[in-house]
DNA sequence: ATATTTTATTAGGGTAGTCTAACTTTTTTT
DNA sequence: AAAAAAAGTTAGACTACCCTAATAAAATAT
């Protein structure tokens, strides 16, 4: 049906919000080639292609929202990546920063039961390893009641419910830092200074930077 | 380092015994691209790349055979296989005929981790759904002490222990049989007209064809 | 309202993998 | 040994996906 640069395609779509409700609106094609790591001329082409498969609309020189279809086939490719990674996470053992390149490839693999089969084995999760939802079999996502640890107010207690970036660098930062997802934690002081956030776990304060707040998801 | 489409021609090659030693010798192009249902002329084109990749060794208009490091790529790509068929039809509930077609592709998936992962999770299995033995890491395979029933002789009594034929046409008639790995059985007549078998099993005497007795293993 | 910059598209080329049709070499048959 | 058949190769074409360089349109700045 799709191959697997099709799917690349719509799923960096949908995290781009090219959506008619509840994203950030259309995309531009030099957009959607920077997050693809492709160039515009490339992306240029394969638009055709998603046009012609009903995937996208697009009006020449115009920009690039995903159809129902092309929404639905993405936060499918989402669902199986997801699983995987928490197959890879719970049941393999790999860290949570070492799931996101095998579950790159491991979302394009096509069959019929094996998502679903997956995803009983795995006791129906609703979340990844780096707490972003698991989209359900018919394609419902339990909407964001997350905040960045950046912009929530001072004094706001709650627990690390996820992360922005996915990118191995910054995971490992994370442990080093001994921020996993679940940590209780009580921010104290926003630093005008430069951005810096001062919170307290477990009776321990630490100070961590602005670019790591605003990475942070709470809850 | 080698496309899906490369490792499967290693793979029909490594089936095809197209090995120095312990296969049936060189294989031809017309002979290889059937086992792919590919044309011949496109394996030629493909057969050049893999000289160049040192997988395999051709003189012009001669017969194909792997280099050592073919048959190891090979026996890889195998062992990956039939650990993913393993999980498939241990951790999933697959059916031994369902296997097959979504290892095909879980087979080709890259990473250093995952298969000896999988492996330690499966907990170090020796043979797949269909009774084929999974090599090891270094890619040493069990020898195989295995006979067809049809050339099994008559009083021979022993246990179904695999599977020539990985159809899911041919495992599902077996289900209807009531034939399936593991199960005891002796031997009690080759019937001359028309090779048929006829065997005994729990007390059941059963008769099957020709091609279904070449098409199963015994101990 | 132009000029400039940014964005999108087109033109032309490349690799991987597939095909059919024609041709050459080797093997088998007579 | 010649003829026929089988096996292997070459030529030319196609799809999918990628690129760079040039061009056209739209958006922004002056
Ligand atoms: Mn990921
Ligand atoms: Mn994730
Ligand atoms: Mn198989
Ligand atoms: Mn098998």
């Amino acid at each position: 049906m799709f191959t697997a640069t099709e799917e690349n395609y719509l799923k960096a779509l949908f995290r781009l919000g090219a959506l008619t409700e509840g994203g950030k609106g259309p995309a531009g094609t030099n957009e959607l080639a920077l997050e693809l790591d492709i160039r515009p001329a490339t992306v240029n082409g394969m638009l055709k292609k998603l046009r012609e498969k009903g995937l996208v609309e697009q009006r020449r020189y115009g920009k690039i929202l995903l159809t129902e279809a092309g929404r639905l086939h993405a936060v499918e490719v989402i669902r199986k990546h997801r699983l995987w990674e928490t197959f890879l996470y719970e049941k393999l053992h790999f860290t949570w920063d070492e799931v996101h390149d095998v579950a790159e490839q491991l979302e394009h693999i096509r069959s019929v039961h094996l998502t679903d089969r997956l995803e009983e084995f795995l006791g129906y999760p609703s979340v990844d390893p780096h707490g972003d939802p698991i989209p359900d079999k018919e394609g419902r996502m339990p909407p964001e009641v997350r905040r960045t640890l950046a912009e929530s107010e001072e004094g706001h207690a709650g627990r690390i419910v996820g992360v922005c970036d996915n990118s191995a660098e910054f995971l490992q930062y994370l442990d080093r830092l001994g921020l996993s997802l679940g940590l209780r934690l009580t921010i104290t002081r926003h630093i005008p200074f430069d951005g810096s956030v001062e919170l307290e776990s477990a009776g321990i304060r630490m100070i961590i930077t602005r670019k790591v707040a605003e990475n942070l998801l709470v809850d």
